[in-house]
DNA sequence: ATTGACCGCTTGCAAAATACAAGCGGTGCA
DNA sequence: TGCACCGCTTGTATTTTGCAAGCGGTCAAT
């Protein structure tokens, strides 16, 4: 560590291009496996990918399972802790909207939409929403 | 630019273990001058520090301009982008506070009891208290 | 039982970013 | 005229990243 400063401790785990992309992916879209993961839009590296897995999972943000169903697959999902960045992700994704010159598709613009609600009250509703989420494998949601 | 999506925006310019923590200093420790960002807790090394300076201006998250009273000193203040940052931070510390086994100091006490009154609507006070003092050179500071 | 198509990764290598130390040109003051 | 201090720059070693290829294990079909 190299300080004791909060924002240092945040910023040794996920500061960084790739991390807060990965929860997002968990979060936002759904994604639980790991060639899910490669196939997002800013194309991780195979390698990367392992390696901030490894990381996420060390560090309690996210955790690794067997699929019940699938046996030859891995199921990643987020921890509480994982699950409680979610308001960084709103807050940067809110700077950008308002900094960038970005065009939102539909999507996004609902994600961000939950931004401006939720911050901070109704950060409650998706979190809770999140680990019900969480606590199940993919095959079983709707 | 890797992808259209908010957070990426966002992770392209500050994500990374550096910049946030400069604005860190500039939004509450009062630092302004180069040699004041070289001497924080983490140490930043002079190269990344000139690096992270001049992109930070680029991006015009910070503005830079010559000190009128000690004539051979640079003065770096944040812009309104860069202070409209301060969710973001106030989020990664309120985060790394619940999760970081770590002793707070009085002064980081007071900046996290901020963070916890104002996400979202206090931010306002915080940042209009930022916007006034980054209008004026530090020399005619309280 | 064998084949072949996935699955999550690992490996090798080049390029870029980071870390560390030293020093440089310009300004201001004695 | 010297000297200290200012914001940097430079050089070099190390680490991280980016990219491509491939590997061992599982599963389903033949």
């Amino acid at each position: 560590m190299r300080s004791d400063c909060p924002l240092n401790y945040g910023l040794e785990i996920f500061g960084d291009k790739w991390s807060l992309l990965i929860i997002r992916d968990l979060m936002f879209f759904g994604k639980r496996y790991y060639n899910e993961f490669l196939t997002s839009a800013e194309g991780i590296a195979t390698n990367l990918l392992a390696d901030r897995l490894v990381m996420l999972e060390k560090e309690k943000i996210i955790k690794k399972e067997k699929d019940s169903q699938h046996k030859q697959k891995i199921v990643y999902t987020l921890t509480e802790k994982g699950i409680d960045l979610l308001p960084v992700i709103f807050c940067i994704g809110l700077w950008s909207e308002k900094y960038a010159d970005i065009k939102l598709n539909p999507g996004r613009d609902i994600i961000l939409g939950e931004a401006k609600k939720s911050l901070p009250k109704g950060v409650e509703k998706v979190r809770k929403k999140l680990i019900a989420e969480h606590g199940k494998p993919k095959g079983n949601r709707q």
